[in-house]
DNA sequence: CAACTTTCTCCACTCTCAGGACAAAGGCGA
DNA sequence: TCGCCTTTGTCCTGAGAGTGGAGAAAGTTG
């Protein structure tokens, strides 16, 4: 299949294409309900997207009483790419152009080894996608790297656990391999936008998505566009001091809020637990796998350790500090846990919950709610495919 | 004078007056390079704006190497009130179309009387400008409160130091006696916009702007706009914990930022130091005047004082902290500093930038100017001016 | 005074868009 | 099955929005 090329001519049929991608109605009917457009007017835009293909017929809507409408939907050939890049793995996944995934890899990989290495195998999963029937190519790529991002070019600038990243340019060399257009992110960005397109945070405008991996980073959104800052690097909290003097972190300082709690942290206070005796759940795992993992820790805590709750209690108690900070600052709507530790649950939560709760103004707490992420690893992957869908519906 | 009801009627008139307003070109044929409409429409939409009477014809301008261009002005009668009421004094100016303040008044008061007793204040003070013969009428008025605000409403929120304002119909009540229209909003909020408009964050789109007077609060600017969070608590960053399990605060928490380091907090510890004996300097103001500001503890500082200079480094030190996180977390492009604090100068920006050139990331303080604002007292005001020239500059 | 520049006005033409008239298509009760 | 209703889609007219060119008006410069 040829790829599309075509982009909205206007605002309208910018709108109409982000209204049939998100779920609205379909019939032209209810599109003209939902958008502030006269029948008339909306009937040429429709046909106009019709003739370019980005949207095709589909058929007749139900009976409302009267006449029944005719249904349009995007074009069900379109194709995009998201990736998500993370710190020990990458993930895959091809959708359609609502955003649906219709495949998805997940492999483990060192983002350390470089873009090069990298990018080879992300073009090999890709391959693998398309051999598998999904598609024949991609009309456009979204990807996540985890530090910050030059947005505009799409290049990572002076990003700490990717140091072989430094301004290599993401954007152009993806393009390039793939043929289709591409936008660069931060991955807690488009974690944040996945859980705004299809997760818990549908309809919030104002939240802030919390990312516990092996780092800790923080997406921003506010009035619904994601905040980046003035050099890519907002959001990024892993460095903000959460124990006045406490451990050294790799950034040079000390009591860093990743130094403490993160799943790197995580494993290595687990393993200190264990080989001190304090655990015989923790113990156990360690002597059979030979290391400890967030994994563990959230197994052993559900099998009652009492070491392990005491570790997420915590880890959560640092993190919900410097978030109950947060939300003082930002009085946010809604605020999302997620990211490899996830995993560790309500306990988890019920550390950061009691924070918070605690520690910020009643006004900025009162009518928030702090859950956990809906979409786990794909949420990366659908905010990778909504941030190049963001960008081809709109007008050139 | 009959005030002005008129308003811009589509998205160029309004563009128009911005650009009349933040003092750029004022020829028919300069406004022509800035705004994105050709000649012969550019001249029909300022025809229009001359009609309503907001705009009116100022002579002729300098050649520029052929027939000289027609200068437009906004129309020199309009005038605003801008009303900044803090915890312990109220600042009342009147300015012109362009916010330059044309009568400045400053009277103590406290906030704690209510809202009647401050609004009749307030009255009085409007009304002694009015008979400075400055005007006979306000076009508009725009005020800060110190605490939340519903922004649509214009109603005051939970306001932890003006408890009985809540839920007190500012705008509605304002706006009755005056006979314009008002905007409200937190007093933090317009300070950033003050120094936005006509201060040291001229085109800047990101920044941040803390206020430490009696309290510690701080104005988010993104892409532009004013961030004032969900329920209009954002930017209250006097309760973040500064010092765990530090000193007392009035929220009921412990080692808050303000219970550390405010106008009030420095003010107390001055006065602990010089019973202490630690400062003679102190002391003799102490005896002198029978209770110290921060006032004194500026001036002891500038006289050499150590204990003084102490003090500013030590609350700096906290204040800095915080800010660091705020950096890494929201990565603006500028952070400027001010509120009665300001007097301490360039000793407490010192230990601020220190604390955040240390802690927070490279990437994000790279490019990070940290200054003090520019406008004094008068931000507030003129910030109030210009959210209310804002809403009255934009299409109704 | 001629040649050139800049600014302003006027006009013709295109495009957008709203809204009404009307046709097409379906539901529903008698 | 036949009217009568509702809903949907299409066509047409007319009001504005907006562009760009022609040319007049007003200045400068040599």
């Amino acid at each position: 299949m040829r790829r599309m090329t075509a982009r909205p001519a206007n605002a309208h049929q910018a709108k109409l294409l982000k209204l049939l991608r998100d779920g609205g109605p379909n019939s032209r009917a209810q599109l003209g309900d939902e958008i502030d457009l006269s029948r008339s007017k909306l009937a040429v835009e429709v046909d106009r997207l019709l003739e370019t293909g980005l949207v095709v017929a589909d058929g007749l809507a139900a009976s409302r009483g009267g006449r029944r409408s005719h249904n349009v939907r995007l074009n069900p050939g379109l194709r995009f790419l998201g990736v998500d890049i993370g710190a020990t793995s990458v993930d895959v996944a091809v959708t359609n152009a609502e955003l649906e995934i219709l495949g998805h890899l997940n492999q483990p990989m060192d983002v350390r080894e470089g873009p090069v290495a990298v990018f080879e195998q992300v073009l090999s999963m890709a391959a693998k996608l398309r051999a598998s029937g999904l598609t024949e190519g991609f009309d456009g790529a979204g990807i996540g790297v985890p530090g910050p991002v030059r947005f505009p070019e799409g290049v990572p600038v002076a990003p700490p656990i990717m140091p072989g990243w430094d301004g290599f340019p993401v954007r152009e060399a993806l393009s390039q391999e793939l043929g289709c257009p591409v936008m660069v992110d931060n991955d807690v960005n488009l974690m944040a936008m996945g859980e705004q397109h299809a997760g818990v945070a549908r309809s919030v405008g104002d939240f802030l998505c919390v990312k516990i991996g092996t780092g800790i980073g923080c997406g921003i959104v506010a009035g619904g566009d994601v905040h980046r800052g003035v050099t890519g690097s907002a959001g990024d909290i892993g460095h903000i001091q959460a124990v006045p003097d406490g451990r050294p972190c790799a950034c040079g300082n000390r009591g860093c809020l990743e130094a403490h709690f993160s799943g790197a942290a995580l494993a290595r206070d687990a393993v200190e637990a264990a080989q001190q005796g304090l655990s015989e759940e923790l113990a156990s795992r360690l002597a059979a796998n030979g290391t400890l993992t967030a994994v563990d820790v959230a197994a052993a805590a559900a099998a009652g350790d009492a070491t392990a709750l005491d570790l997420i209690r915590e880890g959560g108690n640092h993190v919900g500090q410097v978030i109950a900070g947060l939300v003082s600052f930002f009085n946010p709507g809604l605020v999302v846990i997620g990211g490899g530790v996830t995993g560790l649950g309500h306990n988890l939560l019920a550390a950061i919950r009691t924070q918070v709760y605690r520690q910020s103004l009643p006004l900025a707490t009162g009518n928030l709610p702090i859950v956990l992420g809906e979409l786990g690893p794909t949420a990366g992957v659908i905010g990778a495919a909504r941030l190049i869908s963001d960008h081809l519906f709109s007008p050139a």
